[in-house]
DNA sequence: TCTCTGCCAAGAGGA
């Protein structure tokens, strides 16, 4: 298919045999081959084979012809005794003529601060040429050997960064594999100069910030360096489009003929409208903005600048750690090594790890006291006293591995935004499905849907159909007579989960393919849970930390570890009807050789508008399920979300003819609902039967508590379970005020002292800990409830307590919400309680209880208060008044 | 002065 991956895949094959052969030292060209065999039989490298579209056998005749030119290098640079070789060898001009005494690393991994530049050398040799002896690196190249000014930059690269490891070397080795030809590189000041200065405006260019106009708000997008002239490399590139496109979207102006550019730029934009650039300008500025707000505090930075203590204290870092002798490394798979590390004795303060900050899947990096980034890895268990730690490399390799002191710091990866602006870039390409979404997403096409179903759908899928209600029913026959894409509204409890599991096994019966997405891989975990109960057989992919234990037998990493071909790699992979995996996770090999019927994704209105766009290019079809009045997707930048940044794909495409509401909920008791429904639904909302319209919450030992005399009046009134008290609110009155806790979170103690003595009041009168969830907008203040809860509440029973935005899609009989703010307060507008969506979803998590805590009078600052405080009848809010019915304010949070 | 989930990496060649 694509020559250009075809030939990087023999080029990374190539290295990793040259690898093998040289840590094994020599061997015969038998051997080799043996090897190339073995290389090509992992499941990797199937995989790739099936997404490029060649066989094992072609691969294999490629392979071969470099097996006699890395046996010919090893004898004459790893062998001490071959004269007759190097006579050979001799003849070629240039050749480098010295002996490589030692294998010093292998992929050795820098990131060096000196110069702000990272990367990987494929070997780190120590040499001897005429007596001097040198450890230099060693690039390897397959390709075709033209010795150009790239290869030799890269080289030269290697060679700075190496310096900071180790002795400059000012120089490195140049090999390429195609013809044996190996030259010295030198990397002296004068090579240096040029390549740090275009480093520097490289980075000048990709750190650049959106322009801002007057009013602060951002306009034109961040410069580019001036497009090169030179039409025949231009025509060939493929960021051809992307370039022309910025260049039309940015304030400069488009070079005139007779530049190259002039006529490219209108040439390969012609397929495209102003609207369609206006849209790519726009998404591109918001992504920059976000980015460049995402830049201020990253852990990387930190890396570089800031002590391991300082950085454990903020919890992105394990420091000053040993690797455990005891332990030896044990290699999990093919460039895996699992690490044991513990606390060293040197550390200044704590013998002990840290209990909070890294948790287990965290993607971390490995550095020593004089070498930053060593190795990367993931998290793989915390022990008693130690941390075991999955690496790309083995660092026992090195022999002074004893002595050295390791830090493990959090290391996050900015792939989200390549993956949304490559999404961005796919959606002008001149391609039939492009052009598609485009004119649905961008030119807003209303979807049209036919007029019915074929009365064998309807037969086949009757007993499914059956098993739901009215209005679900009406919304899956809409779905699936959708000829471009229909929306699912689910308001809260309607069950979008039974229905998305009832469309996927209706699909399935049509023999219809889906790709089932979510943003997060608990809710698409959520749906497969459900869906697996149906006997409906379906491929998860992603990475398998992340998916839930029971849903792993069905996970790609284990299914495909076990095969042996190409061909059982695309068996496998054409037979799957239902495909599952996140909305980012759409680089997988599957998708560059299937195309679904249809596309599910569920919190649609969750998703970042770009990010959904992944899975859209896969599928014929697609319907987006979601409520746009819960929580929107998170954006950090202010900027970008006051420039509709976090508006999803659901709410843009929302439509009467487009979406079908779900509005018969599951969950919530009659005067619960009313609260969601004066708030938010207008009156939309209803109970699915009558029975759940007037149900009460089970309190069994409530009455012989409350005739005991034990429970103070205030607490009987808050928790009786009786229907007319179903919602409370509980009015602090200002006496409970907000601190501060030093971090940049709000807290507020005594809120959290009451939130307690509820929980236990409940508890006493019957009810079981997982049956109450604590919600509250602000981490210190789940932190402050959690910990007071743990103190408090024993009986070994866990009280689930949480943050709103965790809590969506959730619920629990009795929830508790504490709002937290209370105190002279300033009105900002981007402040979290300023959401209405986040107040929605706080208030629809409860079936039977809703008990909400605040401060009345300093939350009617916030609009969303002010109209719940409308909303709620007299009854309901109860005032906390010190002394009066038994309630006292505590000094402390301890009670 | 707040909410926070995703993505395996740097390089595999070609002009």
């Amino acid at each position: 298919m694509d020559s250009g991956n075809q030939l990087m895949l023999i080029g990374s094959l190539v290295h990793q045999l040259f690898q093998e052969v040289v840590k094994k030292k020599t061997q015969t060209p038998n051997e080799l081959d043996r090897l190339v065999q073995e290389l090509m039989s992992q499941p990797k490298i199937l995989q790739e084979l099936y997404g490029i579209g060649i066989s094992e056998a072609h691969i294999y005749e490629e392979m071969k012809n470099f097996i006699p030119y890395i046996h010919a290098w090893s004898q004459v640079y790893l062998e001490s005794s071959c004269s007759v070789k190097i006579q050979e060898k001799e003849k070629r001009k240039n050749q480098w003529n010295g002996k490589i005494v030692e294998i010093q690393d292998i992929e050795e991994n820098i990131w060096s601060p000196k110069f702000g530049v990272k990367g990987k050398i494929d070997l780190t040799v120590k040499t001897n040429e005429h007596g001097v002896s040198k450890v230099m690196p060693l690039e390897l190249k397959t390709g075709r050997p033209s010795f150009s000014a790239e290869h030799r930059g890269q080289v030269t690269l290697y060679s700075m960064m190496s310096s900071d490891r180790r002795q400059d070397p000012k120089a490195g080795l140049l090999l390429y594999l195609k013809d044996g030809s190996m030259v010295e590189v030198p990397a002296g000041d004068s090579e240096k100069r040029g390549l740090i200065q275009l480093r520097n405006e490289i980075i000048h260019y990709l750190t650049a910030k959106p322009v801002l106009e007057e009013g602060l708000m951002p306009s034109a997008l961040p410069p580019l360096p001036e497009p090169i002239d030179f039409e025949r490399a231009c025509m060939k590139c493929a960021h051809l489009l992307t370039c022309s496109v910025y260049q039309k979207s940015n304030e400069e102006p488009i070079p005139e003929a007779p530049h190259a550019m002039a006529t490219l730029v209108p040439k390969v934009t012609d397929h495209l409208q102003k609207a369609h650039l206006d849209y790519f300008r726009h998404w591109c500025l918001l992504l920059h903005l976000e980015v460049a707000d995402g830049r201020r505090d990253s852990a990387v930075r930190a890396l570089w600048c800031q002590d391991p203590i300082k950085r454990e204290s903020s919890g992105d870092c394990l420091s000053w750690l040993v690797l455990e002798s005891a332990v030896t490394v044990s290699e999990v798979e093919a460039g895996q090594f699992v690490h044991s590390f513990a606390r060293s004795p040197t550390h200044p303060s704590s013998t002990k790890l840290p209990t909070v900050g890294l948790q287990i899947g965290d993607n971390v990096v490995v550095s020593s006291e004089t070498e930053i980034a060593l190795s990367l890895g993931v998290i793989f268990a915390f022990e008693e006293a130690s941390v075991k730690v999955v690496l790309d490399r083995d660092l026992k390799l090195y022999s002074n591995w004893r002595k050295k002191q390791f830090h493990v710091d959090r290391c996050e990866y900015q792939n989200t935004m390549c993956i949304n602006f490559t999404n961005l870039a796919k959606l002008l390409m001149d391609t039939p499905q492009a052009a598609h979404l485009r004119a649905l997403l961008i030119d807003r096409n209303l979807p049209s849907f036919k007029q019915g179903l074929s009365k064998e759908v309807v037969f086949k899928g009757k007993h499914i159909i059956k098993a739901l209600n009215k209005t679900q029913q009406r919304a899956v026959l809409k779905t699936l007579m959708a000829e471009s894409y229909s929306l699912l509204k689910g308001y809260p409890g309607t069950g979008k989960t039974s229905i998305i599991v009832a469309l996927v096994r209706l699909m399935v019966t049509q023999g219809l393919s889906v790709l089932l997405t979510s943003y997060t891989h608990s809710a698409v975990d959520n749906i497969l849970l459900k869906l697996r109960m149906y006997d409906v057989d379906f491929l998860r992919l992603g990475r398998l930390s992340r998916i839930h234990p029971d849903l792993r037998s069905h996970a790609d990493e284990i299914v495909t570890q076990k095969f042996k071909s190409v061909s059982s790699f695309s068996e496998f992979y054409e037979s799957k009807l239902v495909v599952a995996t996140t909305c980012l996770g759409i680089n997988h090999v599957i998708f560059s050789k299937r195309k679904f019927d249809f596309c599910i994704i569920d919190e649609a209105s969750q998703v970042l508008q770009v990010a959904a766009l992944g899975p859209l290019f896969h599928a014929s079809r697609f319907v987006l399920v979601g409520d746009p009045q819960q929580l929107p997707p998170v954006v950090q930048s202010n900027q970008a979300k006051n420039l509709g940044m976090s508006e999803s794909l659901f709410k843009r495409l929302d439509s009467q003819g487009a979406t079908s509401n779900l509005t018969q909920q599951y969950r919530m008791n009659g005067p619960i609902m009313k609260i969601t429904n004066l708030l938010m639904y207008d009156n939309q909302l209803q109970c699915a039967n009558s029975h759940l319209e007037t149900a009460t919450l089970n309190l069994p030992n409530y009455d012989s508590l409350v005739e005991s005399g034990k429970l103070s009046i205030w607490l009987q009134k808050i928790v009786e379970p009786s229907l007319r008290c179903s919602v409370m609110f509980l009015d602090t009155c200002g006496a409970a005020a907000e601190n501060h806790n030093g971090s940049n979170s709000v807290v507020n103690s005594k809120e959290a002292a009451i939130v307690v003595a509820i929980i236990q009041a409940l508890i006493e009168a019957g009810l079981t800990a997982d049956g109450v969830g604590v919600i509250t907008p602000y981490r210190a203040q789940v932190k402050q409830i959690h910990d007071l809860v743990v103190k408090e509440v024993t009986m070994g029973q866990r009280v689930e307590v949480n943050t709103v935005d965790q809590y969506q899609g959730r619920d629990k009989d009795v929830i508790l919400y504490s709002c937290v703010r209370s105190g002279a307060l300033k009105f900002n507008a981007s402040e979290i309680l300023e959401d209405d969506r986040r107040l929605n979803v706080a208030v629809t998590r409860a079936k039977y209880k809703l008990i909400m805590v605040g401060d009345t009078a300093s939350l009617h600052i916030y609009t969303p208060f002010r109209k719940l405080a409308t909303i709620l009848e007299p009854h309901q809010i109860y005032q906390l008044k010190n002394g009066q019915e038994g309630f006292v304010w505590q000094d402390t949070v301890s009670l």
